[in-house]
DNA sequence: CCTACCGATCGGTAGG
DNA sequence: CCTACCGATCGGTAGG
């Protein structure tokens, strides 16, 4: 009868979405446990199958990893090509950035996560074109910073380091979403506009 | 001739600094890989010795973990005891707080990392300990920015959020000082303390 | 400090 | 989608 190929009958539509939600739940354990102290086990249980039955749907853990990290990476490229080519002050280009990163880190969260704390377990050749979009992303990021010091906007500092910093200080927004939510998503980057904008900003 | 009693003729100095050793290169490895990730044959070769031989000196992975966590935890909380008791503005707390971080990240990176980015692999007792004494340092933290509020030293913002800022912002320093060092570490702490204390403090 | 080894668990495959 | 299973590797122990 066949059973055996039950996958060739199954619809595309299905098998996509099946597929999604493993990514779903294992941007959520990676999260939680980190990549390398989640197993195949926990993942499949947490879904509700076998763990010789997520591979009908992905290849390995590790595709798992490179589908989250490069989905993330490509979101922020796309958003700084974005940026790059729109007109603005370097200052309103810095804060529009900002905004972009809170607003990924609050709606994406576990996957902005993964890919920004997990991403040294991808292999290659995927860990080395990952590690140099970070930096290419990286330098860009400084570029705007620098361009704001030309301009006079923006104080002499390392633009580097301010990158560090920002990229840095927004990361730090899981620990406050996980927590007892006080503050709105919207009060938290205006806080954070207030403290990194203004700290960069050159005083008269 | 009982040459399987070595240990009991093994003076302690030796013995300590192994420990010490053991420490050490294990802090480095679950810096590079993460703690999940690292085995202890990994760590064992590094330091030129059999898996087996390290449970001589430690008694479990986890020990090794919660040595370099509450290590690291207690420096932080001894500083800021020191920090409370002493007189001086907020600002002037916050700017020596921040100094202090940034020092500790320099000077004690592997450690400082680990104990911020794997505690989360301690077991209990020791994970619920650590995340008390870190909700309590951070509560402490916010306690001195809201002071500065009080005193309008400090912009009307959201304090735990403005620590949260703070504190990711130190911990970004490792991307940096791996990477080729352009900026000196004292350069850096000017940078950091100009951009994240003017982002604070209340202007004219 | 080592050799020899344990049971558990890992990512992944065969086959239906 | 499952059962049954693989070789590799894990943290750790026994014993000397």
């Amino acid at each position: 009868m066949n059973i055996y190929l039950w996958y060739m009958a199954t619809p595309r539509r299905q098998r996509a979405s099946k597929k999604e939600l493993i990514l779903r739940k294992a941007a959520s354990m990676f999260r939680e446990k980190g990549f390398a102290a989640t197993s195949m086990r926990d993942l499949a249980e947490t879904i509700g199958i076998e763990a010789a039955s997520l591979y009908n749907h992905i290849r390995s853990k590790n595709e798992i990893l490179e589908a989250i990290c490069f989905g993330v990476a490509n979101r922020f490229n796309a958003h700084l090509d974005t940026i790059e080519a729109a007109s603005g002050t370097p200052i309103s280009k810095l804060e529009t950035l900002l905004r972009f990163h809170i607003g990924q880190m609050v709606d994406h969260y576990e996957e902005v996560f993964v890919a920004d704390r997990e991403w040294k377990h991808l292999e290659e050749p995927y860990l080395s074109n990952f590690h140099t979009q970070r930096r290419t992303y990286r330098k860009r990021f400084a570029g705007i910073i620098e361009e704001g010091i030309r301009h006079n906007q923006i104080k002499q500092i390392d633009a580097p380091t301010a990158v560090l910093i920002i990229l840095h200080a927004v990361s730090g927004i899981e620990s406050w979403h996980r927590s007892s939510a006080k503050v709105s998503a919207q009060q938290l980057e205006d806080n954070m506009v207030l403290i990194l904008i203004d700290g960069l900003r050159k005083h008269g």
